[in-house]
DNA sequence: CTCTTGACCATGT
DNA sequence: AACATGGCCAAGA
């Protein structure tokens, strides 16, 4: 029965390797979008993330337009650097979502 | 503002 | 093999 449906795994990572540069999405969002209700989920299948480098994993905020707490591909300060190459101004630590927020 | 609940899987015991 | 618990969180009470 697994052939038919991909896992929720790859579909997470399926939707955030689909947020566009220069914006972001939130844990809750991606959740959603995956037809999840599990946002802790989120933080778990990015966390075993098989290619960080592939999915966008950085482009991923919490609610708060913060950048996670722990970001094991290099650490935080990292994640806010590869999103203000983007574009994305932090402010205060944090990134204005009503101006970078991407829904589908 | 704090505490609890929610729902999913990988890992450890 | 089975059970318990944690994890880049969020929303509700």
């Amino acid at each position: 029965m697994r052939g038919l449906m991909k896992t929720k795994a790859q579909k997470i990572l399926k939707v955030v390797s689909k947020i566009p540069e220069g914006k972001v999405m939130t844990y809750g969002e991606v959740a959603k979008a995956c037809g999840l209700s599990c946002p802790r989920y989120i933080g778990f299948v990015l966390h075993n993330n098989p290619d960080p480098a592939k999915y966008s994993c950085h482009r991923v905020v919490n609610f708060q337009g913060k950048v996670a707490k722990s970001y094991a591909f290099g650490g935080e300060n990292i994640q806010r650097q590869k999103l203000e190459e983007e574009g994305i101004v932090f402010c205060d630590n944090k990134i204005d979502l009503k101006k970078y927020s991407f829904h589908m």
